[in-house]
Formats: structure tokens, C-alpha cells, sequence
DNA sequence: GCCCTATGTCAACGGGTGTTGACAAAACTT
DNA sequence: AAGTTTTGTCAACACCCGTTGACATAGGGC
């Protein structure tokens, strides 16, 4: 896994030591979720023993909001001219090449989401960093409710983009999916 | 939880005890997947010990793989006139359907698809009782393109709804949500 | 009534988990 | 170079898990 080397004057480095776990657990909780990876394993990927995760974090569901926390906020995917929302949209999910923290925080999402314990963080990163700005963006009348419906398309599509390979779709089937989810998108925030 | 109450002749009835146990095991695995839930919580929802889940079942995975065998096929979610169609769904993903077998079985493959060991039954039952039945529905040019929105929206609300505890709306807004989604869903599946 | 199988309980096992505190070693300070 | 703080290791803890085998008891067949 992710390992990082203390390439710095120390060979102990408690910054770097954290760093290394927060990357390991970030790819960890990527492909398999919240409950399915053990303190151990992510420990081994960083090349460190388990009970530093406890000192560096205070246990595994703070590691975990930690990792959530480090997401970008979705404010940048909503920017620009509101007339061509659906089409810049679509285009960015469908045909642009992919960003790799955007789709991570989904995919963490997916797999965590089944986790009691995960839940909260997740609702609290995913209210504050996807459905806020997004709302705020949108504004107008029931700006909430539009909001979460793109935000639930974008999150579907973007999870099956990850898991299906480009949706397991030939040019001219993309191109056409790409269409008919840039006139969904548009017509979702449409008031 | 779900209790079957024997009330045949016998108060010793393995058959009664055995459905029991599967009713139970439904219920959990749906609310909170299959790695979340222990066999004791099941039993213990079902009065009963955990041991004879094993004896009834053989284990853990081979209870939750009969779980998912009882899920209809799928077909069902999509049949009956092609213009009620997006009412119908979107009633169906927004609307309380805690007994609807349908939503049940898409909770338990969402739960649970993070975990290892219940993903080999999840991806056999996904493929044949959801992705598959879509496209087959819809027919007609592009019904790859057309069935892959449809279910990749499905997905996103069923995630967003699994993560935010019926998204966090007021009925008013949930209200809104649901007809603004009808007409999304109506606007994807047409040629 | 008795027997024998079906049914359910119980305790224990081996293994994995997150967490904690004592200890060792490195690195900085003086 | 000695002393002190920082950093990492280790062993143990308490807990929960799924599974198993021995035991108890209910209930139908005789």
C-alpha cells in the first residue's frame, strides 16, 4: 500500500508517521469500507505499529472522520453559468478524466455506508461538503430538495462510472448516456 | 423485532422456529447489513438460540444467501404501464415502504456490499434481479444508455435515503423531491 | 405408562477486534 | 556526554464474533 518515507532529517517523525496512516486508511476505507478494514491492517500498510492510530487519532472512528474530512468540498463540481449546469456537468462525470479525491469520498461513502458507527460521520461530512453547497449554490425554492436530487445522480452515476469500468458502454452508448444525463441534470435544478 | 409465534399444536416446531429465524435475519440484514448484524442479535429477535442458526442454516453466509433467494425476482419492480413509471418508482424510493420486498432487497445488496464475504451472493442476485430486468423492460434503441440512468439514480437515492435516514426532508419537501423525481425517472427511460 | 427422536439451551472454544499502559529506542536539549 | 522528551513496539486486556459439542427437555409413537 501507500507507504511514505521519511525523507525529512529525522527517521522518527510523528508527522510523517500520521500522514503514512492517514494515507494507508484512506485507501483502505476506499476499497472496502468502513467495518471491513482492521486498525492492524492499516497500521501494517503504514509500516507501524497498531496502537499509534489510537495516539495519533484517538481511535478508529476519529481516524475515520479524519480521512472523510480531508474530501474536497463539492463547491468546485458547482461553479459557472447556471444555463449550462447540465451539460458541464455531464460532460465532467461522463467524459473528463477522472479526478481521483472526488470519486474516493464516494466510493468511501458507498462502502462505509452500512456502518452504524461510520453513519454520522458521513452524514455530517456529506451534509457539510456535497448537499450544503450545493443547495446554497442553487438557491430559489425548495433549493434543498433540488439539490439533494442532483446529488443523489451525481453520486449514482459517479459510483457506477468507478465499479462498471466507463460504464461498460461504447462511444456512440456514452455519448448518448452523456446526452440524456445532461438534460436530467438541467432539468433537475430547474425551478 | 419480527416474532413468529407458534401457534400450531406444537410449541416445539422446527419449521416455525426455522422461519422465524429467517424472518429476523430479513429484517436485520436489511436495516443494517450483513457485517453489522450478529447471529446473536438475530436470534435473539427470533426468541430463540443462536446455535440453531448454524444447525438450521449451516452459517452465517448460507442464512444470508437463502435471505437473498427470497427476494422476488425483480421484474416486478418493473412492469404495468410504461407512463406510470416514474410515479411509480419514485413513490417507491421516497415514499415508506418498509414492507415493500422490492426496497428490501435493494437495501440488503447496498448494506452489504461491502463486506467479502456476503459479495459473491449480492453480485449473483444484483445482476439477475435488478440491472438485468431494467434493460430487458425497457427495450427499444439505446436500452443499455437508458436502463443504466435508471438504475444509476436508483441507486444514488437509495444510498442518499440509507445514509440520511429518509433524507432529511420535511414532508413538504419530501413531497417535492418525490414528484420532481417521477418526472426525472418518466424523462429517462423515454427513447 | 415408556422410549426415542426432535428440538432447544448452554458453555466453551479459537480467533479477531479496538484500546491501553508499560517499556525500549531514537532524537533533541543542555 | 548526560538527561529528557519524543516516538515506536510489545503484550495484554476486555469484548464480540461464528461455530461446535455436550447436555436438557418436549412430544409423538408404541
Amino acid at each position: 500500500m501507500t507507504v511514505i518515507h521519511a525523507v525529512a532529517s529525522r527517521k522518527r517523525n510523528a508527522t510523517v508517521t500520521r500522514a503514512g496512516l492517514l494515507a494507508a486508511a484512506t485507501e483502505r476505507f476506499v476499497r472496502e469500507g468502513y467495518d471491513s478494514v482492521s486498525l492492524r491492517e492499516i497500521a501494517s500498510d503504514a509500516g507501524v505499529d497498531v496502537s499509534l492510530v489510537s495516539r495519533y487519532f484517538g481511535g478508529k472512528e476519529e481516524l475515520f472522520s479524519e480521512v472523510l474530512a480531508a474530501c474536497p468540498s463539492g463547491t468546485e463540481m458547482f461553479e459557472g453559468d447556471i444555463h449550462d449546469f447540465g451539460e458541464r456537468l455531464a460532460t465532467k462525470l461522463v467524459v473528463d478524466t477522472k479526478e481521483d479525491k472526488d470519486l474516493n469520498c464516494l466510493l468511501i461513502i458507498l462502502r462505509s455506508a452500512s456502518s452504524p458507527k461510520a453513519r454520522e460521520a458521513i452524514r455530517k461530512s456529506g451534509e457539510e461538503r456535497f448537499f450544503g453547497p450545493i443547495e446554497k449554490w442553487l438557491g430559489g425554492p425548495n433549493a434543498n430538495a433540488r439539490a439533494r436530487l442532483i446529488a443523489d445522480i451525481v453520486m449514482g452515476v459517479t459510483i457506477d462510472r468507478v465499479i462498471s469500468d466507463d460504464f461498460g458502454l461504447d462511444d456512440a452508448a456514452r455519448e448518448h448516456f452523456r446526452v440524456r444525463l445532461a438534460r436530467i441534470l438541467q432539468s433537475a435544478i430547474e425551478i
